[in-house]
DNA sequence: ATCGGGAGATGGGACATGGGATGTTCCTAC
DNA sequence: GTAGGAACATCCCATGTCCCATCTCCCGAT
């Protein structure tokens, strides 16, 4: 039955309610009391599931002006692998290592699927960010992140996938994050860079096989930065 | 400087009591009233704070118990995604494809990994599910999800990284929760084993480039499915 | 006519308290 | 020795009250 802890229970109503008023994330919910009411609960119900689902990203509080649908983006998902990482590292486990796997895998994939009929507009946008990268190279030493970041979703851009392009970002953010808060160390940028430009040379040429192999070296160096700072 | 919202304060405070007491899942954690005295806040709050927790499986509370550490596991993102194909579906959005080129990707990327060098103990599984898939697919016409499901964490058992067994489970999850509720046409069973047949007949044979045909056509096979019941 | 600021309405945020529901533990009765 | 049940710890729900954030709208100053 139904009745299993008040709070649950009214979760679950918000999310049909949003399903069958076929609502869109930013559309205004019922206030807390029209859901007390609405529920028959008591307002500390409608909170706790509400905060409930905010952690989620289903629906987003805004304080003093209402209850919306929430943009059901990946945010949170990136916030328990963050902390995920965290517990695991603390016990000896390779996490961050785990999640570059993770990525190599997707962008391995992914870029035998892309390769053979990129369009030139990508391909443009891909020599603009490794521009970018040379820049930033020169002037401050390091590669931008978020230059970083736009590159890999470039990549994929023409698949039209739309979670698929937020997947990626998430375990892109997951990594850096991780990586951050270990205070790994990070690739010479000279290398990188000359990765990221083997991948676009591939993907120019036409060359399907060359582009995995360039994005698997890619890859393989970060990894094998990884293992060098682990071995200290 | 205490953050903004009281409920957000004290799930910070939970999470760094999680680190800093290197707890692990199933341990437990102070119970209600001594985490109010603790960050000295309401009942409520702590409440809140904990509901927004175990949303996302980082507590475990358990009535008449005790709260716990969570699982960290990626249930509540199988959730999510569910919840937002559902919700994008009906904005006309192909979410399940979507899913599926996910997992698509995935496992393209990953099966390029273990070709090569997979241990015999884990193609004597493989084997072995496939021979129950022909016995279920004999004995009720169908081949059960969960040996399905099986299979494709079988494939990757060998890379030995708990994150990616999890990640590839999840999607795994999603996409057939997604289906089931939208009612989707499943393969002809046969077809689906022969495809199973051929992935492991690859790996038996040392053929990496084989494998990952065998893969991206299973791969089609279920998409071009997808479509034909799209166009009904 | 326009711009700016302040009052009120709306709606979420926090707290305190009381009673209930539900597990666990342990002791008693047989 | 085992089954039943009381006592306890802990989480669950409701009510009432006040605070604070944001928006709207109107009014006065310019």
């Amino acid at each position: 039955m139904a009745r299993r802890m008040m709070s649950d229970e009214v979760q679950g109503h918000i999310r049909e309610l949003i399903l069958t008023r076929r609502l869109a994330p930013g559309d205004p919910l019922p206030t807390e009391s029209e859901l007390m009411s609405l529920f028959e609960v008591s307002r500390n119900s409608v909170r706790e599931a509400l905060k409930a689902l905010q952690a989620v990203n289903v629906v987003d509080i805004r304080h003093g002006f209402g209850t919306y649908v929430g943009s059901l983006s990946l945010d949170s998902f990136v916030d328990g692998m963050v902390f995920r990482a965290a517990v695991r590292h603390r016990r000896g486990e390779a996490s961050l290592a785990e999640l570059l796997e993770v990525r190599e895998a997707l962008e391995a994939g992914l870029i035998g699927s892309v390769a053979g009929d990129i369009p030139d507009a990508d391909l443009g946008r891909l020599r603009e960010l490794i521009g970018a990268m040379e820049r930033e190279a020169d002037e401050t030493g390091r590669v931008s992140a978020e230059t970083d970041r736009a590159f890999h979703l470039a990549l994929y851009r023409s698949l039209g996938n739309h979670l698929l392009s937020e997947v990626l970002d998430a375990f892109w953010a997951a990594f850096h994050r991780v990586r951050e808060e270990l205070r790994e160390e990070r690739q010479d940028e000279r290398v990188t860079l000359a990765r990221h430009q083997a991948i676009v040379a591939a993907l120019e040429a036409g060359d399907t096989a060359g582009a995995v192999t360039a994005m698997r070296d890619h890859f393989a160096g970060i990894r094998q930065v990884l293992r060098r700072s682990a071995r200290d």
